[in-house]
DNA sequence: AAATTCTCCTGAAGGC
DNA sequence: TGCCTTCAGGAGAATT
């Protein structure tokens, strides 16, 4: 499932194969993902040149001559990069046809997106509003505790709020509060600035390593060269329901905290 | 305005 | 073996 390590990742994967090239075709088998694929994409990127990609949050953004792609992986979408004549299987949606190669767009579960946005992208609708990326220097001590200040409710759903920091998912919402030592339902406006800050090294320590390591595989993310992403090994807590906490040893809980399961050592998280 | 619930979708896993 | 149920989950939209 991707998040942002996992969006990174694949960036990093696809940018060396792709910038520079000519589109030659687009083929579009099934547009009805989370929202409908541009009937007219070919028009749009046929004879256009990728000139960079870029991220903002978990959407990449592929720049053209004439307008930028933004694709969203959603739930269990990837791209992949292929020799282009390449026969496609079930789920690949959409594909991005190159002078010399082949993006393919895979995603079972559908949640994700291709979009098209021709003047400043940054300002589509989607990406207008959205929070400060947790890696730059805006998000910091000050800048959280001052959002948390505003609100009542779980710090946990505090930072998985794409209006107050991008890009922080169910996994590293987990894996950075257990980190820090921060109980996931304590609520936001009852906790210290310097807790905070510690939270807020504890979310970029988290994101950087897992982008290190190529992201998180649980069911079905793969790096673009087909590899699983290595942070799998160093969860903590996700997914660890009953095993013991690595640090004191007492049972991983597990309960819902804003519709999503939360996973969390009862000791060493106050 | 903010918090909560609903929704999209498929595959994996568990129960019988 | 197979059918049915449940769950997972990003994040916008709808609702409270």
């Amino acid at each position: 499932m991707p998040e942002l390590p996992e969006v990174e990742t694949t960036l990093r994967g696809i940018a060396p194969h792709l910038v520079g090239q000519l589109v030659t075709g687009v083929v579009i088998r099934q547009p009805a993902l989370r929202w409908p694929v541009p009937e007219d994409l070919d028009v749009l990127l046929e004879n256009s040149s990728l000139k960079r990609i870029s991220r903002r949050a978990k959407y990449l953004l592929l720049h053209f001559d004439r307008g930028t792609l933004l694709i969203h992986l959603g739930m269990s979408g990837s791209l992949r990069i292929l020799p282009s004549g390449m026969p496609h299987g079930k789920h690949d949606h959409v594909d991005i046809i190159f002078a010399h190669t082949l993006l393919r767009f895979h995603d079972p579960r559908r949640f994700g997106a291709v979009l098209w946005a021709d003047a400043n992208p940054l300002q589509h609708p989607l990406l207008r509003s959205l929070g400060p990326e947790p890696l730059c220097d805006q998000f910091n001590a000050e800048y959280l505790y001052s959002k948390a200040k505003q609100r009542y409710g779980p710090v946990k759903n505090l930072i998985m709020n794409s209006r107050v920091v991008v890009g922080v998912g169910n996994i590293y919402a987990n894996e950075a509060l257990f980190a820090a030592g921060i109980h996931p339902a304590r609520s936001g406006n009852r906790i210290s600035r310097k807790r905070y800050g510690r939270l807020v090294e504890c979310i970029k320590q988290t994101l950087t390593s897992a982008i290190e390591q190529g992201g998180t595989t649980l069911q079905d993310f793969q790096q673009v060269d087909g590899k699983p992403g290595y942070f799998t090994q160093e969860l903590c807590v996700y997914g660890r329901t009953n095993k013991p906490c690595p640090v004191c040893g007492l049972p991983i809980r597990q309960k819902q905290i804003g519709q999503r399961s939360t996973f969390y050592c009862n000791k060493c998280q106050r």
